[in-house]
DNA sequence: TGACTCTACTGCAAAGTGCAGTATAAGGTG
DNA sequence: CACCTTATACTGCACTTTGCAGTAGAGTCA
């Protein structure tokens, strides 16, 4: 019996909606897409096309490239009947994985020092994913986008990209800033400014402050 | 050998480090305090501390409840200087698993209201997460918090979850209201108002525009 | 033309998840 | 107070996913 399908292969049977590709295309296409909302393993990114075809969703035809074959996957009618009944699924509810944030919940176990560093690395982070992902829709601008006609969901999934690694650089300033008024990482408790988070945080207002639109 | 130890070990070693617990009384605590900066299975949390046992970072000693016999584990000497070893290693980036996401990127193949109705049950899970994040730090106003010399930790952490969920329900809106313009989900591609966007995106500019702080 | 390096994968062990199953404990009912 | 139900506290197992090592052809250059 064939594995059963998962989101990620519906994320990859939505890549074959756009046009039939080789699995490495595959694989390259859905890190470069993919990573930010559905993070997945070049590894299973290889499997998933396999398990389409056992299902039918899916089927191969080879293509000689050079010396070799290479398999080239296309989508059958019934995956994009599977694709759109897919569609009208509801999707499971968003995840965020930030080791940076465990390091901040302990940071008694380590020094003010250790906790600043590994804020930084967040922000870093943050601040190399932003680049990467602003630049690639700056250059859609130009005419760049490799399928021009779906321009206005690759443009609007990046707004939403961009506001949360802002917000991850921003806060991680903030947090530096308040943790620089802290003589150690422990027993601190209840300070005057955790308070003041804490009754925010009851007044529902932000702690950031208003966005500067530049 | 022993399995090697992963970030979720040290996870759980961290909580070891504030008191003993049972390996329930861990799962509990680690399901409701780490689920948004490092969300594991149940199962794997039973798992850990046994590795942290073969590893020697913890130990067991049973405690009788009723007419069964629990185990508890508690941190040893080397799992503590483990854990200050970790503290100073660099965290890995952050990721976010957003199934919602997903559906905006191939939204040419459900309808625009698949789309919205997706984007809906995300704002509706992240509404549901900022009121469990703000209903538990309010409560620690008065008092309320399990370890009160960690509070400056907790409420330092529940302003990113806050910040983090405001922008995924600020952004539905905001993706809401771009889409009710669409009059397809699909070969849209480069429309004034994409254009626009991917303008702002150049220039930097938030397409949220400022925060409001009530 | 052999020596590297890059592309394009596959196998495998180990990490992590989901779910069904189980045994004790606790709480209510006639 | 025996009986039934529900909640607590797990474990086993199959399956999913990851990381990494290995490999075979393709391009590149002295």
């Amino acid at each position: 019996m064939a594995p059963r399908l998962t989101t990620s292969s519906y994320a990859i049977l939505a890549l074959l909606a756009i046009q039939p590709w080789t699995a490495y295309e595959l694989t390259q296409q859905a890190t470069r897409s993919l990573r930010f909302a559905w993070p997945k393993s070049e590894r299973l990114l290889y499997s998933e096309p396999k398990k389409l075809v056992d299902h039918g969703l899916a089927t191969t035809h080879d293509k000689p490239i050079g010396k070799r074959t290479r398999a080239v996957y296309t989508i059958t009618g019934e995956g994009r009947a599977a694709l759109q009944a897919w569609m009208t699924t509801s999707p499971e509810p968003p995840a965020l994985e930030a080791e940076a944030l465990l390091r901040l919940l302990f940071a008694e176990n380590g020094s003010t020092d250790d906790l600043i560093s590994a804020l930084d690395t967040m922000a870093r982070d943050a601040a190399e994913m932003y680049e990467q992902v602003a630049t690639i829709n700056s250059g859609y601008l130009d005419g760049r986008h490799p399928f021009p006609e779906r321009t206005h969901l690759s443009a609007l999934f990046a707004t939403f990209q961009l506001e949360l690694f802002d917000l991850m650089m921003k806060w991680v300033e903030y947090a530096k800033a308040e943790i620089a008024t802290w003589p150690d990482t422990e027993g601190l408790g209840m300070t005057d400014r955790t308070e003041a988070i804490l009754n925010s945080i009851k007044e529902r207002q932000s702690v950031l402050g208003p966005h500067e639109t530049p």
